[in-house]
DNA sequence: GTCGTTCCGGACTCAAGAGTCCGGTTCGCG
DNA sequence: CGCGAACCGGACTCTTGAGTCCGGAACGAC
């Protein structure tokens, strides 16, 4: 029952130097790439961009799933800073809206932010990232709905719903205008404020 | 000038009975996989279940494309048909919220509806069906908008955006439940109405 | 019945992307 | 330096799904 071993057997940090400048290399390109085309980026594209082989990505990454979670994992961070940051300030509802705003602009030059959320992946990793980010979020939606800005039924897992499907459609659409982002942004946050009248 | 050929040199109607029996059966088995499996769905499961070669799937339909479009049409038809009568209606605002539901609640058991309006398909038929569909349902937000119902703002186009994108991401999650997609269809119409206050 | 035409469908080609192998190269310790 | 271990990457395999081919079976007009 002394199970210690490593849940994906990741591999160690590489002890040569170049091993590791090519493992931030293929970090970096794998970056922007899915930043780019989403998730969907195929492997070799990534090889390509850092100058390197094939192998030498799956050296790092022992499925295409591992380079996807490093990269998902850096904008689940991200997400859950600004929603952690956005809980000190005064106005619950305005907080909440602007962190779904600000996140919804990002997605104007970063595809990768919505995959982030959405990926179906099951990697320990990326699972205690998401949760933490999951959590963050349910703070902030939580806040607001107690101040009375969201509806008294509101959930975090709606506004990922309707967050990440909206973000996927206006990505396959190839929308890059940071003030369409934003609207749609709006109008997701406005959906879960309460009802009019 | 006189280019009365056919758009896309679609097969006529085939002579002998077996061939429209095999035609109807593939139709019929396409409708259900791609309800059950989303426009996603490969060419070889479809003709499984319609208990037929792959090369007759193709004799009816020269691409998988013009089958999905096949089915996306009818279910384009349907939401026009709900869309219209509707506009019927005295309440132009219940008359937007009741349409958003009914669709919603419709993708609890058949994933082809989101696809027929997201496809990224350029074939004139599915293009004209996507039309008057598009255009159902700029009546039906321009009349709800009309009333203060909805946004001074808002557009079908939002619409689509939203709800597809929901869509995609409950299919993705396999929510069966009609009562959760009737959720989110309330959701989707409430973020277009008016803001509170 | 029978015979030419139409149609069927298993087996094929083709393409793309994930993941693996191995001969050659480079690093860095001694 | 110099040599063994670590590492590189082009070329390979494997899988999946779209679309095609052709020998043989089924239809239906006569």
């Amino acid at each position: 029952m002394s199970t210690t071993q490593a849940p994906t057997s990741l591999p160690a940090l590489p002890r040569r130097a170049d091993a590791r400048r090519n493992r931030e290399r293929v970090i970096a390109a794998a970056t922007e790439v899915f930043a780019e085309r989403g998730m969907g980026a195929g492997v070799p594209e990534i090889a390509q961009r850092a100058g390197v082989g094939k192998a030498t990505v799956y050296r790092s990454f022992p499925s295409k799933e591992h380079l996807v979670a490093a990269v998902a994992c850096e904008r689940l961070e991200w997400i859950t800073d600004v929603a952690t940051a956005a809980l000190l300030r005064d106005d619950a509802g305005a907080a909440f809206g602007d962190v779904v705003v600000a996140i919804a602009e990002q997605q104007a030059t970063d595809c990768a932010v919505a995959g982030a959320l959405a990926a179906d992946i099951d990697l320990p990793e990326l699972h205690a990232a998401r949760a933490t980010t999951q959590a963050a979020l349910e703070s902030l939606v939580d806040r607001a709905r107690a101040t009375g800005a969201l509806r008294a039924d509101a959930t975090a897992e709606e506004l990922r719903v309707l967050f990440t499907g909206m973000s996927q459609v206006l990505r396959a659409d190839g929308v890059r205008d940071p003030a369409t982002w934003r609207r749609y942004g709006h109008l997701v946050a406005a959906a879960l404020r309460v009802p009019q009248r």
